[in-house]
DNA sequence: CTGAAAGCGCTAACAC
DNA sequence: GTGTTAGCGCTTTCAG
């Protein structure tokens, strides 16, 4: 009924382990055997088990993404990028919703990772401590949170939060409310030493902090009532969701945007447009962040594997690399080689010669990244203090085209490389409507 | 290293047969060495292989769902829904993003059909043809689409339509502007067919139809001039998106919503009372789509699944079970029983005693469905024209708490069982501040 | 109720 | 290059 790799065997005239080969190694296969083979594979309609090929090699050609709400865009977004990057290299991916709770996503974790070759998890509010149980089983790539050795890829949150100050400044506003997301947020963590680091810099700036809000819109129209009553002309809110609510409240209660207060928002997801008048706000590859993700993990995370037999060939070939041979990518190729190939027909059959080099670039905008960032282990970079806590990245006060870190993505599992720098993705204010010249007179609540 | 079952029923004294059954079938093991095993199994840590278990049961414990674009909320909310759903059964979920691409969707699923026990296809825009195709690979459930012998959740489609008509008619409007979604949209043609009906039944309303349109904001932004035009004073929208880029078109023209014009929009999603106006709109239950959608995969999809051992037996219990025994459940169960538990962390120790019983309705608000919807073939049901093409749905005119269907989830995988009926949901019109009295003066351009 | 044995479909040594 | 031989870890007959 269900046609094997023995019935393809048989009707090629070969043995099972030629048949295996031609259509999973094709260059140890002769060139007329080897397409022979594929050609009744073919035409049988042949598709190998998963579950077999799994048991043995270890691998599963599944990764896995962890959001704290699919429904929030931002998310959602990431997803998508995150989707699209897998499907293009062969993964497929599972998705798990952790509802916004703290306890759900080791437990998610621990069960997707189990049959999966790495996990991206966005935006986790799991502990540092469930974080590194969970890295020990499987491997882990992080968006919008960093965390010791773990690979992650983040945004500059400082300097969105500085273009947002600045664009202010420059229409006049002094005084400038910040309303704050989660208290347990990293990205807002970050955003906060941002702002004070601008504010320092620039003269009369007095940023009034109007505390932690839920990061969705509820939590923005409770804020819009502090806003009004700050007496500030302008605010900067922890994302666009906040952003609208306040917005949205400020209408409500009378007040005008921009020509009364004027709203900043961050992330820009769709609906920052969809409102009047549309918000301006702090762009971010949300895509990218889950592209970036996802060649992330192929690039490192995927070299050790429990995987019984490959676990214990790939520990070998590591220790091998790692007394002397500078670079000989083969080896690692032939045992790092994940899906790949953007058919799913016979992805087998496409299984390219070339070495394993996920990501170089190719479908990025801008250059930013190394070209060679997918290579690691070059000697140099080894033994560097890079599991350092993080406090390092943000001169907030420099400027310019920031250019989003490259690094090399080492392999954290404990293999006794080094940890990898984050990459980090650049962000641009984009100016819209909600945002304009402070008023002439200062407008309070007593205005109406 | 990794713990596996030999080492299990080593350390407890137990051939690995034992062990086996302890861990997955509980019943068939005295209760002394039952739990000794359960507690050996907890304190070695041991995790089953997935991988092992699939090559031989056949059955993955895992589904997918593929959407036509994560970002849209509507989607995201379906998605949200069967994430929940199939979490608390026991199910992992791959998710899959077909970027609109009517194409890219059987590709998908195929990929995706080979790893689960079963596929949701939300708004699918593929052809009839391939869902057939697909349908003999893997147990399908259509979501927002109806095909022949394919189980499906729906909406009311033609019910919103009515109640939206009938709102705006009570507050006086005569010429009622509608704007449709894609030419090939299923759901788009269900409320056009509603709309004829109640436009019939309703004395001096006229329905203008302005065509269709990209179901998202972009669409509505095109949409917002021809409504200026139509010399309609209200409009009715393919869905929320749309409606919101109508509003913000108008708004942007000057004309006042409602004073002017009166807007309504369909599904609810998040960002309809994001804007101002809010949007009155029919509210459908997004995350319940997805729910039922799971729901019904499990309960009857799972049954036959091309699973060499399990395969045989499935297909020879079935015969048996259709073979007069009116209910012999434990057969069925040991059989069809998928994984369940919220529990995570020993799914097969939790297996349930109980028949598969996937769903009766416990977690819903409304108890709508039978709760025996999950039983099948129990003769009587057997042999009716379940298979028509679903003309047969909307009596459109009637009204009042309309039920959303009970219907015997049979299995359409051609094991001769009778085509299910769909799981119809109600929907609800939810009035907001976008919709309000006719004007007194006709509105229309030249008014400005 | 329990154990021994036989694989599920595939890949990876190891010889030839 | 290719075939032969072993299993991967688990479930499930089939005897006892």
């Amino acid at each position: 009924m269900v046609v094997t790799l023995r019935d393809v065997a048989r009707a090629a005239g070969v043995s099972p382990a030629t048949a295996s080969r031609a259509l999973s190694s094709p260059e140890l296969v002769a060139p007329a055997r080897r397409e022979q083979v594929q050609r009744v594979a073919r035409e049988l309609g042949y598709r190998p088990n998963r579950a077999a090929r799994e048991l043995i090699t270890g691998r599963t050609g599944n990764l896995c993404l962890v959001v704290p709400d699919l429904e929030n865009p931002f998310f959602a977004a990431v997803a998508k990028g995150v989707q699209a990057r897998a499907r293009t290299l062969g993964y497929a991916v599972f998705v798990a919703d952790a509802e916004e709770d703290p306890r759900l996503e080791p437990e998610l974790v621990a069960h997707l990772g189990a049959q999966v070759d790495g996990a991206v998890l966005c935006s986790p509010r799991m502990s540092d401590e469930d974080l590194d149980r969970l890295a020990e089983d499987v491997p882990l790539v992080l968006v919008n949170r960093r965390h010791r050795a773990l690979a992650s890829v983040v945004i500059d949150n400082a300097d969105g939060v500085r273009q947002a100050v600045t664009h202010l400044h420059a229409l006049g506003h002094t005084r400038i409310a910040y309303v704050g997301g989660p208290a347990d947020s990293w990205s807002d963590a970050r955003r906060r030493e941002g702002l004070a680091h601008v504010s320092h810099g620039l003269r009369r700036v007095e940023v009034v902090d109007l505390g932690p809000f839920a990061p969705v819109f509820a939590g923005g129209v409770a804020a819009g009532d502090l806003v009004a009553a700050s007496g500030a002309t302008a605010v900067l809110a922890h994302n666009d969701l906040v952003a609208l609510g306040i917005l949205s409240r400020l209408q409500a209660r009378g007040l005008r945007v921009p020509q009364d207060v004027s709203v900043v928002g961050y992330d820009d997801i769709p609906a920052a447009t969809l409102v009047s008048p549309a918000l301006t706000t702090v762009t971010v590859p949300l895509a990218r962040l889950g592209r970036e993700a996802v060649d992330l993990l192929v690039a490192h995370a995927m070299s050790t594997r429990r995987g019984s037999a490959a676990e214990r060939v790939v520990a070998a070939a590591l220790a091998a690399h790692r007394d002397g041979a500078g670079g000989a990518p083969g080896v690692s190729a032939s045992i790092t080689g994940g899906p790949r190939g953007a058919s799913y027909v016979d992805v087998d059959a496409a299984r390219a010669v070339e070495p394993h080099t996920p990501h170089d670039g190719t479908h990025e905008t801008d250059g930013a990244r190394g070209t060679d960032g997918a290579r690691r282990a070059d000697g140099k970079a080894v033994g560097a203090d890079g599991g350092a806590d993080g406090r390092a990245d943000a001169p907030a006060g420099a400027h310019g085209p920031r250019v989003g870190v490259v690094g090399a993505p080492a392999s954290p599992d404990g293999t006794g490389e080094p940890a990898p720098q984050p990459v980090r993705l650049r962000v641009e204010l984009v100016v819209r409507a909600s945002t304009g010249p402070v008023p002439t007179r200062p407008t309070s609540e007593a205005d109406r």
